[in-house]
DNA sequence: GTTCCTGCAAAGTATTTGCAGGAAT
DNA sequence: ATTCCTGCAAATACTTTGCAGGAAC
């Protein structure tokens, strides 16, 4: 359905990163991709482990950190959730929050961010540079979509 | 510094909330207070071990939870944090994020709320029911304030 | 007197770390 | 050959739970 990254590409963006292609860390990748948005590191895992049953979770772990730092990930964190997500989108984007279930769906819409950018260009906060600004929108999906 | 509510207001709203008044509540009520915004279970705990080092932890997370149900705390959770916070603002608000320390501070502005309503108003979300909006501004503080 | 709350210890969940062997380059 | 990565097990951080005794009402 959606565009996936072939092996090639992948050992590509990898490498210009710095980092060694092992199967693990392109089962992850992949994981991350198929799984949609915002996984945490358990889904990750046991998707992972469908495939491939030795991977480990501190693997699972370290290499999200890893992904994290050298920017193919970003890590982030909602409301009312103990566990950590990963969102391969790296650009700046908002979220919508389900209270029913725990579902998290992006948001982009650049004519909101330009909205923002002038409003707190007229409204400077004393003493803070803003560097970027996500909004967490809660409420309910309709439609069961 | 800050209005504090006394012992009495304390005890009025606890009781108002159905809760028995116990010096542990009280406690972590103060505390919460005099600690300011956000404050982790963790900064609560040492706080009112200062008074009173008998209190246990489980006390702490468990009056903590209390709180949150019977709507007098409200829990956050930050981007790059493991723990959560407890917000004693309970209407709705954004916060600013630090990113050199872990700071948090409250976000309120009228004006920004009428332009989201609007802006949402106009640019309904597909099989979404907007409850709330929050900000993260992501950024730095200056004047070391 | 009844109900609710607290403290202890143990357990649970999410995540990190040290290290030795093994794979990628 | 060297450097980096993985898996294991143990450790850590944060939080929850069961239960019995004690406090608030």
């Amino acid at each position: 359905m959606k565009s996936k990254g072939s092996i090639t590409q992948l050992h590509t963006s990898l490498n210009y990163k710095g980092l060694r292609v092992t199967p693990q860390r392109v089962s992850i990748l992949n994981a991350i991709h198929s799984l949609g948005n915002h996984p945490t590191a358990e889904m990750i895992k046991s998707f992972v482990h469908q495939k491939n049953p030795a991977i480990s979770t501190a693997t699972v772990y370290k290499t999200l950190e890893t992904f994290v730092q050298k920017g193919i990930l970003r890590k982030i964190r909602t409301l009312d959730e103990e566990a950590a997500r990963y969102d391969a989108i790296l650009t700046d984007h908002h979220h919508l929050h389900s209270s029913q279930d725990h579902r998290m769906v992006d948001y982009e819409n650049e004519e909101l961010d330009n909205l923002l950018r002038e409003f707190f260009h007229d409204h400077r906060i004393p003493d803070f540079k803003i560097e970027s600004i996500r909004l967490e929108i809660h409420g309910t999906f309709e439609n069961h979509q």
